[in-house]
RNA sequence: GGCCCCGUAGUUCAACGGAUAGAAUGGAAGUUUCCUAAACUUUAGAUACAGGUUCGAUUCCUGUCGGGGCUACCA
């Protein structure tokens, strides 16, 4: 049993005894003492004056007696006001470390469970549109929150679902077979995400001036001039002969979707996400239709005169929701029936995640409501995870306004910016040209990833182009440089010496300072299921950065290699590799590498 | 109009209903004969407004004001 756990249970045991009630085990919670305070864990007595009959500070100083005489590894209490704050004994960190710092595994869990696996849906990209700043925020929290599922003991399966069907995909076919030319990534030196996309803007634009043509001459509203635009005819006349398999059409969307998934793995790569499953909508969509209209026949939905078939969600204070269209085919919530059938199907998960951003609430709502109206027993096991917008200081970012945040180029610019600021700093004048190339990438890809992942996932946040994202105060890089401070310390002892640290409990007057270091590390397990609970990234990134400013305050004020007392200085040396264990598996957690020199 | 989310230092972010609201950045002032100064130390600076619930409210409730999103036979 943990520390905290006897502590909670000798407290609940006294409060019993002195008021012969019965008390709940949940109502008594243990915080971390606040760091102005002495002590380790902290109960606050307000709650149960009642029962004790006391006031706060007599009922604190008696349930501190209680602990310390209950609980071995209590060392003292102090009460202030209605707090009780418990401090450990130093053979209890000591210990701790001793016994703790030896597993490169620390904080994962020690199996992964046998249950049902839990599908984490990330990415889902558009066809049309490279990946932008906004795909960067969901591919590293789907990715990151997968990695933290999973150190937390539950088996993971990562998915992708990529929209590579629909009107939309239709548009940019139908600019690119009357525009292009031929044109195809080789000839332009175009990455091939970016060569479709700039015939889905190339669509847009000539649309928009059909659409002024035909206003100009015509007394009608932009709606009308849209769905009327022969442009647009033309689209859907695409997308019915996609749908029939019109093998010309197929033969050219094959050929475009190959330019974009080459692109889109490029940036994957680069950006170090990877999953275990990919779904294509082209794939599923049909099986959507298929389920719809099985709900149709079995009276669930209802059919317009005009063909089209609904959802009445009107019980559940939501609107009517169409399925289908007037010419059969299928909307985008028919598909999302669908991949959902399929994968409940697959794999019957305990839970399925989707990371989507929080424009898509309502779509989500709807979602889990039309499932249940199907008859769906395991709609609840749909999770929606709204994460918040990236915004620009000018507003969201929008593809057709151009207004977006290329990844690629992203990434880029933050690659420059640690070459400049890793050169400037003069610290290159050793490495090799490979280790640099390497280096660069791991404190860009730190810098851009903790910028994200520090933020509590469902708040918007904010991105300032004209600022570089930074590299000094709360950040990747310095989360990277502590670690690399560390790993200089470890090479430069030795491996025989670190093979064999002395680290003697009865000889050591373990300072508060180092006590708080390792009291910070003791948390990371619970940290891990904490973000794992609240599938927040962000917890990780916090307390990581916790860590390591309270590791490089211990790093100034203490010599650890200089020391002269060799059991004290080993002591120094195993706690500076414990956390540089500690940080490294939490940055894992985010996606984040460490290097060993920067 | 209806529904949902958000308003915390100049700025970007923290804070299970708990103690004196934390950081970072920017501003001011310091620390290199010492293990990496991408660091460390000191300093000024904030809960939009008005009520309510509570021993205790940034947190919960109501209203006002401000920002964003959704409300497509787009995805």
């Amino acid at each position: 049993m943990a520390v905290e756990e006897k502590i909670a249970q000798a407290i609940r045991l006294a409060i019993q005894a002195a008021s012969g009630e019965e008390v709940p085990e949940e109502t008594i919670v243990l915080q971390k003492t606040r760091k102005d305070f002495e002590g380790d864990v902290t109960f606050v007595v307000f709650p149960f004056l009642k029962l004790l009959k006391r006031s706060p500070e007599e009922s604190a100083g008696f349930l501190g007696k209680e602990v310390i005489s209950r609980v071995e590894e209590v060392d003292s209490f102090n009460v202030v006001k209605g707090f009780l704050n418990i401090s450990l004994k130093k053979s209890f960190w000591l210990d701790f470390l001793l016994t703790q710092s030896g597993s490169q595994d620390y904080g994962k869990a020690a199996t992964i469970s046998a249950d049902k696996p839990v599908i984490v849906e990330y990415s889902s990209p558009n066809t049309n549109k490279p990946l932008h700043l906004g795909h960067i925020r969901n591919n590293l929290l789907g990715n990151s929150v997968a990695r933290i599922l999973e150190a937390s003991g539950k088996q993971v399966v990562k998915v992708n679902l990529v929209n590579d069907r629909g009107i939309h995909i239709c548009k940019s076919m139908l600019a690119w077979i009357k525009y292009g030319q031929g044109e195809t990534p080789e000839t332009s030196g175009k990455k091939g995400d970016k060569l479709v996309g700039d015939y889905y803007v190339r669509f847009e634009t000539e649309l928009r001036k059909q659409v002024q043509e035909v206003m100009n001459s015509r007394a009608i509203t932009e709606e009308e001039a849209r769905n009327t635009a022969p442009l647009m005819l033309e689209a859907r006349d695409l997308l019915r002969k996609w749908e029939e398999r019109d093998p010309e059409v197929i033969r050219v969307w094959e050929i475009m979707n190959t330019w974009v998934y080459r692109g889109f793995d490029s940036t994957y790569t680069r950006l170090g996400i990877d999953f275990d499953k990919i779904y294509y909508e082209s794939d599923t969509y049909l099986l959507g239709r298929t389920i719809v209209l099985e709900g149709l026949k079995e009276g669930r939905l209802i059919k317009k005169a005009d063909g089209s078939v609904w959802a009445d969600l009107s019980d559940d204070n939501l609107d009517e929701k169409l399925l289908l269209r007037t010419d059969g085919t299928s909307v985008y919530i028919t598909q999302d029936i669908g991949t959902a059938q399929l994968r409940h199907d697959e794999f019957k998960p305990e839970k399925m995640l989707y990371v989507v951003g929080n424009e898509q609430n309502y779509h989500f709502e709807v979602l889990k409501k039309v499932l249940k109206k199907l008859g769906k027993s395991w709609a609840d096991t749909i999770h929606h995870l709204s994460y918040g917008m990236v915004e620009l200081p000018d507003g969201k970012m929008k593809s057709r306004e151009g207004t977006v945040v290329d990844a690629d180029d992203l990434m880029d610019e933050m690659v420059e910016t640690a070459r400049r600021t890793t050169e400037e700093l003069g610290k290159t004048t050793d490495f090799s040209e490979t280790y640099k190339a390497v280096l660069y990438h791991t404190i860009a890809m730190g810098a851009l990833k903790y910028f994200i992942l520090k933020v509590d996932p469902r708040k918007n946040m904010l991105f300032n182009p004209a600022e570089s994202i930074d590299f000094n105060g709360n950040t990747g890089p310095f989360i990277q440089y502590t670690h690399a401070r560390i790993a200089s310390m470890i090479r430069k002892a030795g491996p025989e010496r670190m093979a064999q640290l002395r680290t003697d409990i009865h000889k050591h007057q373990i300072h508060p300072k180092e006590i708080a270091l390792l009291k910070h590390i003791y948390n990371y397990p619970g940290m891990v299921r904490e973000a794992a609970g609240e599938l927040n990234p962000a917890l990780i990134a916090n307390f990581t950065y916790e860590l390591c400013k309270e590791f490089n305050q211990f790093y100034h004020e203490f010599p650890v290699l200089n020391e002269p007392d060799r059991h004290i200085s080993d002591f120094r040396l195993q706690l500076s590799a414990f956390t540089a264990l500690c940080i490294r598996n939490a940055m894992e957690l985010l996606g984040i590498n460490v290097p060993e020199r920067m």
